[in-house]
RNA sequence: GGGGAAGUGGCGGAAUUGGCAGACGCGCAAGACUUAGGAUUUUGUGCCGCGAGGCGUACGGGUUCAAGUCCCGUCUUCCCCACCA
């Protein structure tokens, strides 16, 4: 016998499994597949215990369906470009794409101490050439199908990278950038967007997807449809009111479109608000109001600076001093701005019902503008918008509102529709608070967008014959808010691709949020070059049956690569109406402070020191362990040595046949044994496909527990106890591979566990000869009852009733009720 | 303000459909083996109580023979989003 040493066994196995091609994927139509994804990791460098709580489990799963049949693909790679490589370019002067690679490297390494089934073959890097140059095909092909466009538009803006972001990067509540906290201001770019939005409603369906109900929640409330109406405002001429003539033929330059979720309260609007940044501002401020609402929209594109010094959240705005005609009553209505009314969700601007609506309310009050009752509920007294506390909700009745007067708040939205339909004022409509999706980055570190601009010609995408649109290596990283390939000498220098005349390339690159929509594509062949995937490939892996990783992309890359696939299916480019049929979300490992991991927090905790300290097998087993997968938790460091001695514990008791006294052993052992091992097989295997891991270590620590007294009993050697071992061995494959391969050798057996089916219940042996029933006296235990697994209810009833401690409780009284539950319990009311 | 998740021993967590609360592990205590123990091993370990017994799943109610689980209300924590019209 000797040692558990797993720095010896870990690298040999892990070498060996390399040398055979064990884990490679590859097309078999004999088998059904299984294409296992996990949310590929950023190369940042150090492999955090992040990633490996993510990868573990993952993997475990992988192997599991492996061992169950399937021919199953588990691929890896890495989503290259970003930010954090650009920053280092500019705080340390390394190139990018040096530290990339570099990280690459460190993390490949890590990445294989593991052990983990990946066909590495398959690798895919979004930041090579052979992979960016199909993120380009697509962008590409996403602009001739008419979903990619350019626009002016007020962005997020982050001073400290020179970038601007996308909404869903903006994080936190002053409103900061996702990478590097600074708080973002708003700035006019002009820039490329796709149409997400195009696919709101078809986004909303999650149709027979297994995924979990909290991310559709949350998908279904990013993309947050509302119904509502559209309603046209035509500008007043300042002093003049009545503008009947205007409302008949309004132009866009003269008409403020809002959008309203209660188009019933349109004779209640007291007021209207614009953002700051609606192109309208301009053109309806008056003189005299030009300097307070130039000074607002200086302090609104400011406004997370603001926000951080302000104590409270009190509604702020400014009158422009022009004025709107609302539609429905001709009545002038005056124009204000605010920051609470936003240019990027509805139109930009609202109607103003201050009796109904809880900021219009304070806004009007603040300000001392009209509150207009126009819905008097059944229930109080009549309101008075003068004295009223605070909004009131509708419910009721339509009051003041000229031919809607008397209609009951059910029907007043309809009514309400087509009475601006009619007039021709508006329309009903749905708006999604979803945005498109803004793609450009003033970057280096990211896909060039392949697109040329000429003076004749305007944009025109690179021909295909012309990708990939490669990256200069000659570059400065200038943190001009220029992208640095606008300040290279030569590299934007292009030839027009319709007239042939030179033109000037795009300089901005795109979000990686692109590349990381369609990896799941390149892994089925990452070097193939006459499209971005092999049609074969994809016909016999996709879609992914099983997608691991973090909740925090359940608004992000999950919506995108959703949208991805959607609008490449209507190019008939995929098929099938979703990319990931079932998915699966971890919880994040904190540090022992229970706060996120950071390195300026200093809590991370380093997975390479653990493997050399522990190994790789105690490590996956106990990331499995210690947490519900789904939930997370605070690393707990002394938690490990429990895992670490049960692995010790199972290699000495398989090993050393010297502690043991075998041969005589009693029947009863040998079928407990039995029983013990098959139920414990039916239990792990329901955990393996409920993504249930940390019982399933514990249940693995059960059965060995019950397998050290069924040797105590002297099973080692019987049938039963070779069974048992086994079973054991198998069910601890997926968990920790290595210690169970060389188990698995060390007892005889054929390599490779890993090519093993998983085991099969033994119903029959798993199935218990004695029941033992609780016996309850009003809800309170008292006694247990032992009697034959197929006695009936009648017998529970009477067995339960000659107890000893029950006759004491009856008092030679008749109990008032028993109740016999199933096979469970009895539960006597005396 | 909106949405989501959660609250169980000293700690991480178990508990199939409403049916024995605390599996498994950590930690802790006592013992064994040791020159030694941050090794190994045995036993014990929700709380109160000498005991019979009582009390216990954030808090307060309710439904039920029976509630960690269901219903109503309250509090707390975490996450996501946010003047969303």
């Amino acid at each position: 016998m000797s040692d558990y040493i797993p720095s010896q066994i870990e690298p040999k196995w892990q070498a060996k499994w390399e040398a055979d091609g064990l884990y490679n994927a590859d097309i078999d139509a004999s088998k059904p597949k299984h294409y296992a994804l996990t949310m590929l990791p950023y190369p940042s460098g150090d492999l955090h215990i992040g990633h490996w709580y993510a990868f573990t489990p993952s993997d475990a799963h992988a192997r599991f369906m492996r061992m169950n049949g399937y021919n199953v693909m588990l691929p890896i790679g890495f989503d290259a470009f970003g930010l954090p490589a650009e920053n280092a370019a500019i705080k340390d002067g390394i190139h990018p794409m040096k530290r990339t690679y570099e990280n690459i490297g460190q993390m490949r390494r890590q990445l294989r101490s593991m052990g983990a089934m990946w066909d590495w073959r398959r690798e895919a890097i979004s930041s090579n050439p052979e992979y960016y140059k199909w993120t380009q095909w697509f962008f590409i092909q996403l602009f001739k199908h008419g979903l990619a466009y350019r626009k002016m538009s007020p962005v997020d803006f982050c001073p400290h990278c020179n970038t601007t972001l996308a909404r869903e990067q903006v994080w936190g509540d002053d409103r900061h950038c996702e990478r590097c906290g600074t708080p973002v201001i708003k700035k006019n770019l002009s820039q490329w967007f796709f149409k997400t939005t195009a696919y709101a409603e078809e986004l909303l369906n999650f149709e027979g997807m297994d995924w979990p109900e909290r991310i559709k929640v949350l998908q279904t409330n990013w993309i947050g449809r509302s119904e509502g109406a559209e309603v046209k405002f035509p500008l007043a001429d300042q002093g003049s009111i009545n503008h009947a003539a205007e409302t008949q033929s309004p132009d866009s330059q003269s008409v403020i479109t809002v959008f309203t979720t209660r188009p019933d309260t349109l004779w209640g609007v007291t007021f209207m608000v614009l953002s700051p940044e609606h192109p309208l501002v301009d053109k309806v401020t008056t003189r005299e109001q030009q300097a307070d609402v130039e000074a607002y929209k200086v302090q609104a594109a400011r406004q997370s600076d603001i926000d951080r010094e302000a104590a409270d959240k009190e509604k702020t705005g400014v009158f422009t001093g022009g004025y709107a005609i609302n539609p429905v009553n001709d009545e002038k209505t005056p124009i204000w701005i605010a920051d609470y009314v936003l240019m990027t969700y509805g139109t930009g601007a609202i109607m103003a019902v201050p009796a109904h609506d809880q900021r219009d309310f304070e806004f009007a009050r603040k300000y001392g503008i009209e509150v207009r009752v126009v819905i008097q509920p059944d229930d109080t007294a009549p309101l008075d918008g003068a004295t009223m506390p605070a909004s009131v909700p509708a419910s009721g009745k339509m009051v003041n509102s000229g031919p809607l007067t008397g209609t009951s708040a059910a029907e007043a939205f309809q009514v309400a529709v087509k009475f601006i339909t009619d007039k021709g004022v508006g329309r009903g409509s749905i708006n999604y608070k979803l945005r498109d999706w803004l793609i450009s980055r003033q970057r280096y570190w990211g896909a060039p967008i392949p697109m040329i601009y000429c003076e004749k010609d305007g944009w025109n995408p690179v021909p295909d014959t012309e990708l990939p649109v490669l990256l200069p290596e000659d570059v400065a990283w200038k943190p001009t808010g220029e992208s640095p390939l606008k300040l290279h000498p030569t590299w934007k220098q292009a030839k027009c691709p319709v007239c042939g005349e030179p033109a000037e390339r795009e300089t901005d690159t795109m979000d990686t949020f692109m590349c990381s929509s369609w990896y799941h594509l390149r892994y089925l062949s990452p070097h193939y070059d006459k499209a971005p995937f092999d049609p074969k490939q994809y016909d016999y892996w996709m879609p992914v049956d099983t997608y691991t990783g973090g909740i925090e992309h359940a608004n992000m890359h999950l919506i995108y690569t959703r949208f991805f696939h959607k609008a490449l299916r209507d190019m008939g480019i995929t098929k099938g109406p979703e990319p990931m049929i079932q998915l699966r979300n971890q919880g994040m490992v904190l540090g022992e402070d229970n706060e996120k991991m950071s390195k300026s927090r200093g809590n991370v905790v380093a997975p390479d020191e653990l493997v050399e300290r522990y190994g790789a097998d105690a490590v996956r087993a106990f990331l499995m362990f210690f947490a519900r997968w789904e939930l997370g938790a605070p690393w707990n460091p002394s938690g490990i040595d429990g895992t670490v001695r049960w692995l010790r514990r199972v290699w000495t008791l398989f090993t050393d046949s010297t502690q043991v006294g075998s041969g005589n052993c009693s029947d009863d052992t040998k079928k407990m044994l039995r029983r013990r091992v098959h139920q414990m097989l039916k239990r792990i295997t329901r955990d393996f496909k409920q993504f249930e891991f940390n019982t399933i270590v514990s249940g693995l620590m059960e059965l060995f527990n019950e397998m050290t007294r069924a040797n105590e009993s002297g099973a080692y050697g019987t049938p039963e106890w070779n069974e048992a071992v086994d079973i054991y061995l198998r069910m601890l494959a997926p968990v920790s591979p290595h210690i169970a391969e060389e188990l698995w050798e060390q007892t005889g057996r054929k390599y490779s566990i890993h090519d093993q089916p998983w085991p099969t219940v033994d119903e029959e042996a798993a199935r218990e000869e004695e029941i033992i029933i609780p016996v309850q006296i009003n809800g309170k235990l008292r006694d247990r009852v032992v009697l034959p697994a197929d006695a009936s209810q009648e017998d529970i009833k009477s067995a339960a009733l000659a107890s000893e401690i029950v006759q004491k409780y009856l008092e030679g009284k008749p109990p008032r009720k028993v109740i016999v539950a199933q096979m469970r319990l009895v539960n006597i009311v005396i």
